[in-house]
DNA sequence: GTGAAAGCGCTAACAA
DNA sequence: TTGTTAGCGCTTTCAC
């Protein structure tokens, strides 16, 4: 099928080691540069292509970097693993996808997996589910000194590099561009699950509230799951409440979606009665108009490719956590009041 | 690092075929149920794993499907790959993942890559640019007889297996549906650049007119090539054009977002004075309530892995076309003329 | 039912 | 500068 080292060297009646050299040796050619253009002329008249498997198998190093994952059809899962591919491609390695269904078995056997074809790295997007799902694998990694690095999780940062950004942070600014903007009675949709990125959100926007000095009204915060029907039925409930909100800060897009849909089936125009603020940067927003909090999925993929790559190179560095600044985008969903 | 089937071996004084039988043994199980319960249980204890770089090499199949494809961070792009992973998923192989950046020479390079990996079979997006990029790789896949699925061309249908959406017959029902609403001076944005699908839906656009007894009118008709800048230009080159048309199909969403801008800017009502239709079902449309042509690119890749799979097996198949059906989706966009 | 042996394609230490 | 040798971890005949 593909000509090996071996098919080479006898063509040439040179020894496969010298082959080897010429055309996968590391640093200097130790080989003279007669047979050295030899050998290479040869090899691209036969298509010689070296077989990673063996040379993996062999050195112990594949150039490979698992990725594992759920959903990719998001513009954020997307695009953290677009972030991944780019930065892999500049430095000569490949992505071996994984993909973890929401339940934790299937996340550690995804990553099991990996390991067998012996990835140098491993990448992990927590997405704030992670956090007792990657304890199903996490010790596995560690023993190994696999270099890992998990985004949007800083659960382990004591065993492996994280990238994250701060959900904190980015919902307070969210809900304080809510109060410059002269809204006192901004409610909430999102949080109540196990996710942390939910429950960094709403304490970003209760911290906001405080900073500004505006008494946070327990009725105004509506859990919420990423879901037509959780996302629906808070923003219903919130609606029930009198006076209303003249804001709404929706811990993520999607859901901002469905809020916005609940609101215009009801009649309520946004900006105008209500002003909206989502998270993520998703695509469904900006068709939306909607004010939101970018988290830079591309660089946050870029960025944990740059980790695994720094652990290769230097095993046994201290563990690092990376985090990104989120940046807010205003659109017309929120609007200054009148 | 990681117990080899040759420590077990060691361990239990048996040799290291007979834990081969017993733990990768395909078929019968060639040993006494008392050795394979042994083997087995130490097996667990060690928590053994098959390295599948060296019976990759060994047996020449790796279980490996490399995914050839531009980016990736698009609702369309993020869920074919979806569709290839969960397919995947099912059948116990992995995806290794290529990236090509929009040029020839990048796509053939990841494609040997990818082939360097041993990877059992191929999908390659070619997402309506492929077909001289193709050729810069369909030769070696040929010749490997690689089970190998274009998806989004069939311009080599002779030579691969091709998946793709009927482009002239999705544009067609999209304009049909704006005839059906009691349009007849629509517009077209899109077309005009070497991509198949670009040209397929023109021409779906002009055969829907055609059918119905409207003539087309060039003025009316403004390519346009994935990009705010054309878009824009293209819509407001139409909008010169007296009398105005009553409706614009715009060959992609993205682009109708920025045509929707446009269209905005100008105090122009959507779809009160235009009524709009874009094609792919993207989250961006979404939150527009734009009317669009889905593609179902999870089931496009799911099917390419089906007939990778299907080749794999049946080496030697005459090569298929799956054409998929699209579906219009109706949203406020376009609404009954008044 | 089990082991010995060969080898997938490659790298690297050691000799020559 | 080049060849020999010994594997990486595994599968698969072929004997016994």
């Amino acid at each position: 099928m593909s000509v090996s080292i071996t098919e080479i060297a006898k063509r040439l009646n040179v020894s496969h080691s010298t082959v080897s050299r010429v055309l996968n040796g590391r640093g200097k050619q130790y080989a003279s540069e007669q047979t050295a253009r030899q050998i290479r002329d040869l090899a691209v008249e036969l298509n010689y292509r070296p077989n990673r498997l063996a040379s993996g198998l062999l050195r112990g190093k594949t150039n490979l970097i698992g990725v594992a994952m759920g959903r990719c059809n998001s513009s954020y899962a997307g695009g953290i693993l677009e972030g991944v591919r780019a930065a892999c491609e500049d430095i000569g390695y490949q992505v071996l996808l994984g993909r973890a269904k929401n339940d934790e078995l299937s996340e550690s056997k995804q990553v099991r997996l990996l390991l067998d074809y012996k990835v140098d790295g491993l990448i992990c997007v927590a997405d704030g589910w992670g956090h007792e799902r990657i304890l199903h694998w996490l010790d596995e990694v560690v023993m190994r000194d696999l270099p890992c690095a998990v985004i949007d999780s800083r659960a382990y940062a004591d065993r492996v590099d994280c990238v994250v950004t701060d959900d904190v942070a980015g919902a307070a600014m969210a809900t304080r561009h809510l109060i410059e903007l002269g809204h006192r009675r901004i409610a909430h949709v999102g949080g109540g699950d196990i996710r942390t990125t939910s429950t960094d959100r709403r304490n970003g926007y209760l911290r906001a509230l405080a900073d500004a000095g505006i008494a946070s009204d327990p009725a105004l915060i509506q859990g919420c799951a990423y879901s037509k029907e959780s996302a629906t039925a808070a923003i219903q409930t919130i609606l029930e409440v009198r006076p209303l909100p003249t804001a709404v800060f929706v811990a993520s897009d999607g859901d901002a979606y469905w809020v916005w849909q609940t609101l215009n089936d009801r009649g309520i125009r946004v900006p105008d009665d209500i002003a909206l603020v989502g998270y993520g940067n998703l695509d469904v927003g900006l068709g939306l108009g909607l004010t939101t909090v970018d988290q830079a999925p591309q660089t946050l993929g870029a960025m944990a490719v740059k980790r695994v790559l720094n652990r290769i190179d230097r095993p046994g560095a201290p563990h690092e956590v990376v985090e990104l600044n989120t940046q807010l985008i205003v659109r017309r969903s929120s609007a200054a009041r009148a």
